[in-house]
DNA sequence: TTGAAATGTTCAGTTAGAATGAACAAATTC
DNA sequence: GAATTTGTTCATTCTAACTGAACATTTCAA
């Protein structure tokens, strides 16, 4: 069968690896730099801190100036967040009718349940975290909103992997590194691939400090309304405090978030 | 003279009419579009309101996911603020020069008033303090800018939860922990959700040692040119020192202040 | 189920606009 | 007033953005 074979070596391309090359993203760097620094900033500052060249940065600027994004203070000669960006910066933060809502729901959980839970989703083959709340224990997975994770050392990348269509799920598989964290860390393809059938089986998914020594993880999905899974919520903590045994016991109460979320998804 | 000449009909210059056009500004205006709007956006909605074509947008979004600037929903399809955008935003907030007018105004208000003034935005369904003037006295709450809050419980949360509209409004609420603070606290869903229809109604809102006994707060909404309440403007005091129905008498001179600051968001 | 319409994604040839070294100008320091 | 630092302009090179059009996918009605 030629498809199978073209499917063999239908390259995984991966052209950019870490393309932080783009003039948008020069341009957004300057403005976070700008932003980042409390008070108005020379070229040469900005140099230092952009790495850019001074003809650049000095076009670019001219650009925002013109623009309203950023302003020269009265010397002339420092640059400081303009008019627009502010209400750029105004309308973001008021405008987040969506993602509060679901940050609520999680930080309603956390509450509840005293220890740090997120929201994560599949993207390009990697876990990325959408949201997290976090509880108040000194110790703490630093692990923030936009992070990426490979999924098969994580519940609630084994969880998302496990709702995929059989075969979508093995050719996933397939292209996943499978690295070693710790010794519990899943790093057979056939053995990872018989966890994912349980997981899809039982509803919900477990990382026993498959990723981190010491930390366990439990994730359930989260539906869209046609029913399919497209997220999942897990709740972690230190083992030592919380057993895996013990913080499966909130499986209900994840699920019950779980289902509110759901909601938000329209 | 010959200058002269040459200076009269030195053409107007002015080389750049209307000239929008600059990759990065065109990636400025798809942000500002997607924080315009308040729900996620889809590649068909965005094509409407940049007019920009349909493979550009897609492209740029895609820098912009990868980057963290802008994350698509759980859906796949639509597009929203991610966490890098809103951390520029609230830095941006945050920045001296961009503070600097407001915070005149709160210190000519807090200067008239002599009592400690702050103003405030709604984050994620958490109250988030903007900025602050204190006033001379020994007894102080301390509450820097970059404070969180709940909203339940402050005069400024019950206010910016009271303009959501209402079924966001039930649903945040819904989400809110309602931790009890003070005999004062309300903690009951119901009973908040008649005293936030109350405070749209007055225009005003009161905390009544809901957060810390002897402490009480007036709040009063600041607009942005569209007219929707962005942010509040609240005064606090030691309830012995400053009795609540005193403190409401200031409501005219907190509207005045209020009006000052949506002024700069023209 | 099928077909039509709408929406999302990819491709590739073209070109506008970005990058930047280097010269120049202005300000600051000594 | 020379030396140094900081800001501005220019011209060349070439990259990365643009975009029409093909392709893929989803949605919806019949």
């Amino acid at each position: 069968m030629s498809e199978i074979d073209t499917l063999e070596f239908g390259e995984v391309v991966k052209k950019d690896p870490g393309s932080e090359n783009s003039s948008m993203l020069r341009g957004i760097s300057i403005l976070e730099s700008l932003a980042s620094l409390r008070e108005p900033a020379s070229l040469a500052q900005l140099m230092q801190i952009t790495k850019m060249p001074k003809a650049s940065l000095h076009r670019t600027l001219a650009i925002f100036e013109e623009a309203g994004l950023v302003v020269r203070e009265p010397d002339g000669k420092t640059y400081a967040p303009g008019e627009r960006l502010s209400r750029l910066a105004l309308e973001t933060l008021c405008h987040d009718s969506v993602s509060a809502i679901r940050h609520g729901i999680l930080r309603k959980l956390v509450t509840d349940l005293k220890e740090t839970c997120n929201l994560a989703i599949l993207r390009r083959g990697e876990l990325f975290y959408l949201d997290r709340v976090e509880a108040n224990w000194p110790l703490r997975l630093h692990l923030p909103p936009g992070t990426v994770l490979p999924p098969h050392c994580s519940a609630s990348g084994k969880l998302l992997l496990a709702y995929k269509p059989k075969d979508e799920r093995i050719k996933l598989v397939d292209t996943l590194p499978l690295e070693q964290f710790t010794h519990r860390t899943i790093v057979d393809r056939d053995v990872l691939l018989s966890e994912l059938d349980r997981i899809a089986a039982n509803g919900y998914a477990v990382d026993n400090e498959e990723y981190v020594l010491g930390v366990s993880c439990v994730a359930v999905p989260v539906k869209d309304q046609s029913g399919e899974v497209v997220a999942a919520i897990a709740i972690h903590a230190a083992t030592a405090r919380l057993p895996l045994n013990q913080a499966m016991e909130y499986i209900p109460k994840l699920l019950l978030a779980a289902e509110q979320i759901s909601a938000t998804l329209h």
